[in-house]
DNA sequence: GCATGCAAAATTGTTAACAATCATGTTGTC
DNA sequence: GACAACATGATTGTTAACAATTTTGCATGC
């Protein structure tokens, strides 16, 4: 619970630098959709909001910019990032390709005190999803992997896992299918189990089919998601293109 | 050679976006150690030098930072980064988890088109050497890895993997023997043979080695690079610690 | 009625001045 | 002579105003 909050959290940890502080929230605003995809964020009522100046704002759109979380325009301003299907598909591509490794060493180089950390933090997830606590669970699924990352004593690794784990809850939260089917936390068992078996080959192997598999559950077969498609809702074909 | 240029020119194509021209620039001068890591990066002096405001330097360093080209500390400016051995033995580490999963990738998805494009990098590479040209060499054989994670498809890799690939420059413009002893252009070769076999594990494991060799060519056992070891310059041991 | 061009508003990009902070050198005291 | 307090200069952090660009709304003409 408490590292939930640590990472999720609205605005928890009041005692961040401001600077961090705005990133987090934005970060937030972003993974709970309640800035769409999309969505122009315009810097003056940003600094308004936060009581920053626009400066600070701006600095904060290169740190988002930087994970993919928002496109940046030059003289258009700033966006919400809206992955496509292909980004969708590379994000869980690349993750696979990186922490298949990070299985392999884990799963090499497992200990009683590891697996104990491993065990506890399932522990956290099972009773999140047993709380129905859909939020938790999402968030504490998304530190599994970082986790398992940290394991690696890597902070290269981490770092960029944590950037990617973030794009993926984009990617979710943009392309899960509408009733949500979260049986991810039994795969992560499957997983501990094949770390324990010691085999980098197993290990990996497991990894891979998780990841493919959180990929397969989302709806990546849309028309083009987030963009209205007038013609299926009004049940015709356009009768012209626009210049 | 148009590729060399392409990468690590000093101010080569002046046609690019001013903010770009500046952050490529000063990596240049950062890789080539014109200025020195721990070297203090003064805001309005780089202003005047490129003619641009602070606030582009602000945005640039911000960019810097988050390579690990700079430090960023805060009210207290901008420093040019002095990798430390951990962090370099870090860097290597991480490459070769996510290059072994570019060198399974590569190897179990070759053609012959793939091939001859390896092979005629190598060729380039080859030709650096013969010519004795240092610093072609060096960009070449950073661009030779960052080739087969292009030949990944996978762009998220491709961008990170050219990411710590600069680090690596970095750490490898610090670390590196007194004599220069770049005899990875033959490791490559060996490299491009384990991908041709199409086996998966030879592959990784190819990759593997070479990464280790090239972070153990480097001299990684100094006491504190960078910082000036007054006691064995001297011949003798501090008298008092500072406060 | 619809497209085109123009004008106004909104927004981003840039600059310069000011405030806050840190580094440096000096002075005074013991 | 060494140390601490202080004053000075240099540098970063912030703000507000201005310039450039894009978007929006409206009017005009076809």
């Amino acid at each position: 619970m408490a590292k939930v909050e640590e990472t999720g959290s609205y605005k928890g940890s009041e005692k961040l630098r401001p600077e961090e502080m705005i990133y987090q929230e934005m970060l937030d605003a972003i993974l709970d959709r309640r800035l769409e995809p999309g969505m122009k964020l315009i810097e003056e009522d940003l600094a308004k909001t936060f009581g920053v100046s626009r400066a600070r704002i701006r600095a904060t759109f290169l740190q988002l910019a930087h994970d993919k979380l928002i496109n940046l325009v030059p003289n258009r301003g700033a966006f919400v990032a809206e992955p496509t299907i292909d980004e969708a598909i590379e994000v869980f591509s690349a993750r696979r390709m990186i922490e298949d490794g990070v299985a392999r060493k884990v799963a090499t180089s497992m200990t009683d005190a590891r697996a104990a950390q491993i065990k506890n933090h399932l522990d956290r997830e099972h009773t999140a999803h047993h709380d129905g606590d859909h939020r938790a669970a999402i968030i504490l699924s998304g530190e599994f992997h970082l986790l398992l990352a940290r394991l690696t004593g890597n902070l290269v690794i981490e770092e960029f896992l944590e950037r990617l784990i973030l794009r993926s809850s984009l990617i979710i939260a943009m392309y899960e299918s509408p009733q949500p089917v979260d049986c991810s936390h039994t795969e992560h068992d499957q997983l501990l189990n094949a770390l324990l078996s010691g085999d980098p080959d197993i290990a990996a192997a497991e990894m891979s089919r998780h990841l493919d598999a959180i990929r397969d559950r989302l709806q990546l077969q849309r028309p083009k998601p987030g963009k209205t498609d007038f013609a299926s809702i009004f049940g015709r074909t356009p009768k012209s293109e626009a210049s």
